[in-house]
DNA sequence: GATGAATGAGGGTTCATTCAT
DNA sequence: CATGAATGAACCCTCATTCAT
């Protein structure tokens, strides 16, 4: 058989690499439609267009429209997670401070660069979308509840060290998060579409509050 | 002739105000169902089915569905304006910490009133949904856009005497209201349904930050 | 028993007369919606509104939108044939064309008094309504059929006369009835709508034709 | 690549084929529910039944109810205009009779062929309907219009060779359009649903008129 | 008998999903 | 595999009719 002859082997690379360029430029159409027109509104028509292929085409690569959403959170949550487990690898530069500037710069920068999937975040994490959609109701969460891991890792940290306080600390993650949220929500409000999160800003407010 | 009569006018004082209860009692209906349920998953019979009526009773009292969502919007907004303003228009206790304090009390103390309200002030943030709501697009920022303007106002009082840096000041608000919200979510998150929101560590966060 | 007392009598009698009013104004205003807003556009509550009483009037008044319909058709049929009736007994004239004319011109009085009712007819002539409402549907064609037997009758006199010729007459009824109908229509399409229907030329053209 | 290849040029002219086809069908469907049921009546269930496909197929093909109806009324007023234009732009036979029965007869059948066409056209004609149909409201009057157009030039042709008295010779299209659609709803309330409009009566008598 | 709010069956329309080509 | 027309369940909304006051 010439099944595992290379140049058959080379086509199939060929083939699984087409295909999974594919699927790429679908969660990216996704992420976009979902971002724009609203993770409810968005039709899965409006998705095959801003991909450039037909309706069809969804549903040979993704199983639903729950499967969509759900693939698309995931590629971007692995993204994420890996870009903040990089640095939380790494041995603490021995100030808190910077190494928090640090990872929330990595944070803001993916969400910089990922806005439309920041967008998507904040209409999932109310929960109430994922009754709909079972898959992403599983992985919504899941992500969540891995972003939260890693910060309570470096407030833990911080609360060793005695760079933090202790006393409130359970949510200084979800603070955290819904101060970058809140501050993407009010650059979109006020049409700053293309503006950056002031992360310096966000950390140091985080840190010393708004009092002189 | 009896058009005026005394029993007329009472039958019609009782017409009135049964009117008025079943449209209070829609409103709860409504509130209830587009936070449990999502704004966009909501439908019109559920609605009808808490509140207990037909839908075509719905319709008697509201245009459409728009309508009753917005005048939802509208009536929580106006108490909970009025909550504010009712402390905003008294004379500063001259400590500033006190009056936010006491001003973001308020705020907690109504949001943890009508939890159901502040969740759909969370899904309505995102402007995605607005866009198929026109009555509510016009309500819902307009409504963000006066809790902002009072909270504004205290952050000015606050630069002004001093007590707040101003470097960042135009943000305050909302990373206030991001924190309120973000903490509400978490509680959900955590099935803490009616826990009440942390508003005295949230002020003193917002004023000190986390470090020690 | 004082049931018969003259004063109850006198009684009922206003009692009823100010029923048959009620009855005739909620047929008035039901002519006039069911002409302007079309046979199965009008509702009862436009109908009730324009005849300045609740829905639940027309309801006392009549068992349900069809019955309306049917007594509004009745009504005005019955008006209709006695004009015609009380022409057609009187002994001929001896000359064919004025009788006729004397004849279409009661006809043509009447759809010009009654211009709302005659668009209606309008309506109900295409027997598509009628599916909907079995009442009128009983009475609609009924009315058409009588107003074709006095046509008929006036015709048949004509053709024993040899004033008019015998090889289509069957339908002459029918054109007669069409031609005041589509004058009708058109008088309304060039916004003439208080103009009256041209009968002298009707008549005219019925007789001679359009030839010189 | 292979997006111009012949099979695949062939399978675009089958599909859109086959589309055009089912357009087709859904026409001819909704010509026949809405004439049998009426305007109003006519259900885009019943169209779907009628037409055998889904109602969701309605709408891949027409925007809304009214395009569907609009599109309905354009599709056969094109095709009859071509009739009667097809003889108006032939030079005339010099004899005017003769020219309006050639008229009348293409009108006459293509008005048998489409019988049910012409029911809708009777209903249209009140122009309540339209009022509903915003689509249909623009090109309904644009169809009579026209039709009364071409009528007119013929009566215009007739007067100026004197074949015709000019008294009333403006309401002549009216008459002639009216008496065809009073025939068609004559015959159709006889049950002679199959029968032909007697065209050349109607010429004789539009002519000649029913005396002796 | 008049009133008008409540009712709910039924119609128009949308859109995720399927499947023949 | 890609395609896109067909499908039909489910949604929003209307309006004739009822009935407690």
């Amino acid at each position: 058989m010439n099944a595992n002859s290379p140049s058959v082997a080379k086509a199939q690379n060929l083939r699984s690499r087409l295909r999974e360029a594919t699927s790429a430029a679908i969660i990216d159409a996704a992420e976009g439609t979902f971002a724009e027109r609203g993770l409810n509104t968005a039709t899965m028509n409006e998705i095959a267009a801003a991909a450039g292929v037909a309706v069809g085409t969804l549903y040979n690569h993704f199983k639903d429209r729950d499967a969509l959403l759900a693939a698309l959170v995931e590629e971007r949550r692995s993204a994420l997670l890996e870009v903040m487990d990089e640095f939380l690898d790494q041995p603490s530069s021995g100030d808190f401070a910077s190494d928090l500037k640090e990872l929330v710069h990595r944070m803001g920068g993916f969400f910089d660069q990922h806005r439309r999937f920041h967008q998507i975040l904040h209409q999932l994490e109310s929960g109430l979308n994922t009754a709909q959609y079972p898959e992403t109701a599983a992985c919504s969460p899941k992500m969540r509840g891995e972003l939260h891991l890693r910060l309570e890792k470096i407030v833990k940290r911080g609360v060793k060290t005695k760079a933090l306080r202790p006393e409130f600390a359970e949510y200084y993650p979800t603070l955290l998060l819904g101060m970058l949220r809140s501050m993407r929500m009010r650059l979109l409000e006020l049409g700053k579409l293309d503006e950056r999160l002031p992360v310096d800003e966000i950390v140091r407010f985080f840190m010393h509050g708004a009092a002189v």
